[in-house]
DNA sequence: GCAAAAGTGTTACGCTTACACCCATGG
DNA sequence: CCATGGGTGTAAGCGTAACACTTTTGC
């Protein structure tokens, strides 16, 4: 019958290849304008000194999510962030080096000078998403892929909570969606937007990092921010 | 150093723990103003007599969409079906039988009463995703969560030409969106936004299966179908 | 005082909503 | 002739898009 249909045949279970599971994690950074994700250089043959995302195998005894919040915990040293799986990589000849299925999993960190000393220690480096250098195997791919998911996300749901800091202004915020999109927006359009959607809330302090005038520090509506994360809207500051 | 990170050790291939991977097909049909989803009596133990999705092992020579497919063909004797993956599902004990990750993939199909009787004669059957029985091991959630993300398409992008016939009528199409989320809809608003999006073409027959006056046939503009597909819009029938 | 970034309002247009009746036909 | 489902229009309200100048302040 078919013979891999495993609801009619248990004992299959044994006669089943294993393969080997990994996880690569995209994980990105907004740091100073500038969207980046998070990158190795290879030590190793194949592939030595070409830049690599940074992944493992799964273990045993633990699921995908785990092992990605395991190699991020490991790489940033942060925990409780945003992840998301992407997709599945599984194509036979992706890795030359073994027949091996990755599930790509993506996660947005707020860039601190901590956290960038941190990953710096590991060996990892930020690597702005615009000319981003060539990536071994599919890497590429994944990183293209989940910008793509992001973009897609921006345009459906709020987004800015995991990728800024905990108080921003809204000039940072509208160079975050201007650097991930590649385009402009206009000021005045773009603040009537975000403050109808009642997720900002305004501080008395001011961040006077940028101008001489200073721009309003926000926090996100923590609650307001997850009603749309659910319920999404249509953010057309674009026409098509 | 960190153990498992493939970057810095090409030897752990070797060392890495290989894991049974399979496919769960979430397939949809719509059937008559019913969504249905295809689900098997599982015919050995654990489980014997419990629902179940059709699914197999992964093999070492197939990427997961490939094993995804050849399972939908054996099953529907369908190809060229739009399919799309769901998501990974790997908690340790996830299945009692033996440690193995699943990656669930859903498809639409549009339900013919050729393929009705084929899935039939495997032993597939069609059941209401409203009040749909107990599955085994996480198939329930897979259903759950592939009905979530049909839902979140249809609020942003295009659907129902994967799953009505090639002529369709646009009460058809409604009561698709009806039955997906369980509201009515304005029958005038409907048409107007539907027709709005200049997707739709106008055939010359008429449909009286469903009443004596008959209603108009339709196919879809393949290309602006696409086109929408990649553009999305935000398809507000519905207030929140 | 000037350069550089922050902040602000209005109008026109298009889409969304709410709502009720006539049409065509088979029986 | 009547029951059944198919098909139509309009007005009010809301969100989007386009557009240019004033404010603040460090230097």
């Amino acid at each position: 019958m078919h013979n891999p249909l495993y609801q009619l045949a248990q004992n299959k279970y044994d006669a089943a290849q294993k393969i080997l599971v990994a996880v690569d994690c995209i994980i990105f950074g907004f740091d100073d304008g500038v969207l980046k994700v998070l990158a190795f250089k290879r030590k190793v043959e194949p592939f030595c000194g070409s830049w690599s995302l940074i992944g493992s195998f799964v273990a045993e005894n633990e699921s995908t999510d785990e092992a990605a919040k395991r190699v991020l915990f490991e790489i940033t040293g942060l925990k409780n962030i945003f992840m998301e799986e992407l997709k599945t990589y599984s194509s036979v000849t992706r890795d030359p080096g073994a027949r091996c299925i990755s599930i790509g999993q993506y996660a947005l960190i707020s860039l601190s000078k901590k956290n960038k000393k941190l990953t710096e220690t590991h060996g990892a480096e930020w690597l702005s998403i615009i000319d981003l250098p060539e990536l071994v195997l599919d890497h590429q791919q994944m990183v293209a892929d989940a910008l793509e998911r992001l973009r897609n996300k921006a345009r459906f749901y709020p987004i800015g909570l995991e990728l800024l800091p905990k108080k921003f202004t809204i000039p940072q915020l509208q160079s975050l969606y201007e650097e991930l999109f590649q385009l402009l927006f206009d000021t005045r359009n773009f603040r009537k937007k975000l403050l109808s959607l009642n997720m900002l809330i305004q501080l008395d302090e001011k961040d006077k990092t940028s101008s001489k005038k200073g721009a309003y520090l926000y926090e996100f509506d923590y609650d307001k921010y997850n009603t749309l994360k659910n319920k999404g809207f249509n953010f057309s500051l674009f026409k098509s």
